[in-house]
DNA sequence: ACAAAGTTAACGAAAAGTGTTTAAATTTCG
DNA sequence: CGAAATTTAAACACTTTTCGTTAACTTTGT
């Protein structure tokens, strides 16, 4: 009936998320929604797990007409990846969309946890479509 | 078992995306897969549905941290929309984190179907953070 | 160390989602 | 038009999610 337009989250859990956005404990909002705090520590869990899902649903999406470009190994130099991802795209006679200031930039709001000042912490796996388009997962 | 890792899309979602991708018909991947086409539609469907609801659900997230700024009305020149962004921003003392030229770029990344040359076709609903991101939903 | 906040495990009942089938409708296109 | 492609509806068995409880455990901050 509803299930047809909603998102992922049901009423409860946008319920506490948006609790928990403007400071509440759990314990806290236990009470306004008249249940146990282990309650709402599951629900705000479930809730997590949703969104993480959400975001692996599009990341396939966009790797569904990408290729894999390369491997971005943790500790790479944020300034180096440019060079890397335009010699890579280059063997696959491909032009990146970006410039080097505009490809770090999209890698930072891409993939913002992966990386502290300059250093990537964790690997980073790009991907390119045909008109170019990088695609940081 | 492996629902823990999982995004949305089960199997059989993506196997049928897939050959989607590659231009196959749904009868052709019914032989394929070993199924009725009226089910490889279904199966279609609902990946559909599911990858709508993604979105939606992320949609959710961005909005939980922002507040509304305006609409912008469809028929709107996306060369008057800065402007419009820029002066309600001041009304609630925020500095948008986006130049002119880079908050076009940014509407038209976000939102590419809802514009036909440089007019909306749509409103658009405009969202900012207390940082100055902007988020068009 | 104490108390508050948060997490985890095990379980149950109700709700929602998935894959199927079959048969009938609709859309698309040469 | 007419054939192939796609969509829809109803029904059924099955699996997964969700919300909830209780009770014990871990983390965090003072």
């Amino acid at each position: 009936m509803d299930s047809m337009k909603d998102g992922l989250l049901t009423e409860r859990q946008m319920e506490v998320l948006r609790y928990r956005k403007q400071g509440l404990t759990q314990q806290q909002i236990a009470d306004i929604i008249a249940t146990s705090k282990a309650n709402v520590c599951t629900i705000e869990k479930s809730a997590m797990e949703n969104i993480r899902r959400a975001k692996e649903t599009l990341d396939f999406l966009y790797t569904l007409d990408s290729t894999h470009l390369c491997t971005i190994p943790s500790g790479t130099d944020l300034f180096d990846v440019p060079s890397m991802i335009f010699s890579e795209a280059e063997k696959l006679s491909i032009k990146v969309k970006y410039d080097t200031i505009s490809l770090i930039n999209h890698l930072r709001e891409s993939k913002p946890k992966s990386y502290t000042a300059r250093a990537l912490s964790e690997n980073v796996e790009a991907y390119i479509t045909n008109e170019g388009e990088i695609y940081f997962g």
